[in-house]
DNA sequence: ATGTTATATTTGCGCTAGCAAGTAACTTGG
DNA sequence: CCAAGTTACTTGCTAGCGCAAATATAACAT
């Protein structure tokens, strides 16, 4: 098996194995780094395409609605959304503008602030976003849990929590 | 740490938790996901910036140079660029559009096939990749593996293998 | 030979994403 | 109280990505 895996690793790492060569990282490294991120893009792709499909959703837009679901009063203010989601501001101010669109969520003048925004969920953006929730939360079972077993599960979410836990957010802006 | 494990994975996994429920997935279930997806986009993030700063290359204009230069006579058709890369045609013609502005490669007309074309690494092509590799090289390292130890690393790459197995393309188009 | 179907590439469009610049409004030091 | 600096948001621009349509060539069946 080891050829076949070196075989793989040179197809998948093509990209930092030089002609020198692979001393660079060992096949398992290889395995490892890029089977990471090809994972994220086939789940990103399938589940993202599912939501779409089903809901006209992205993911950021169901992250955002879901994110003002469990807010107090349906409520966020823009600055907050983006910086929980990892978002720049501009981003999710035009996520805003799609859903505001669907009438999913409306703008509201701060009270307290004259400067800020607050997305507000509509009662059909609450409505969405629940159906939205069940559909992903079924894709995520189907294309990925139901591939790993318990200890799977356990290790990879070990491995990410320490891996993200120096946590500066991932969006500078 | 229980508690604050709920309320690391409310924050995170907000946007499949309705408000019904923390019944749909497990905590542990949760963070395997959202820290796998997040887990790419930092890395990719980083790592891509790198490469853009000190070479001007996307991650997918150095897989495909890193794809020419292991290729016999440093030249491929863009319709294997893309199965390989898992991009769709039309985006493998657009980065092959750019790097031949740089020289980096050359278009060549097939001589056994009139409708295909060659993308042909050149010298200025085949210096780049390589000082580009050691860069990503370098930082994959930093980023990635200075923060796991070698059980996690031969985890991560069976888990991967596993799941990527039944491997149709990520890309249909 | 020739019409049909399949393959290879390009181009137009729409989407997500970030950065930079612009505007409006809050805050603070003098 | 007001000028300088900061914060909140919006808008214009660029880049990556895929899909669909257009074009050109090949392969195949009649």
């Amino acid at each position: 098996m080891s050829a076949m895996l070196a075989g793989e690793v040179a197809t998948r790492a093509g990209y930092f194995l030089g002609a020198e060569g692979v001393a660079c990282l060992s096949a398992e490294q290889a395995l490892a780094f890029t089977g990471l991120l090809e994972t994220s893009r086939r789940l990103t792709r399938e589940l993202e395409g599912e939501l779409e499909a089903k809901h006209g959703l992205s993911f950021s837009a169901l992250g955002l609605l879901g994110r003002l679901a469990v807010a107090p009063r349906g409520t966020l203010r823009l600055t907050i959304l983006a910086q929980d989601m990892g978002l720049s501001l501009s981003r999710v101010s035009r996520v805003v503008d799609g859903l505001e669109e669907r009438e999913l969520l409306e703008r509201q003048q701060c009270p307290a602030d004259a400067r800020a925004i607050n997305a507000c969920l509509t009662a059909r953006g609450a409505t969405l976003v629940r159906q939205a929730q069940a559909t992903h939360g079924a894709g995520v079972r189907r294309h990925f849990f139901e591939k790993l077993d318990k200890e799977q599960v356990r290790m990879l979410a070990a491995t990410f929590t320490s891996l993200l836990d120096g946590a500066q957010p991932s969006c500078v802006a």
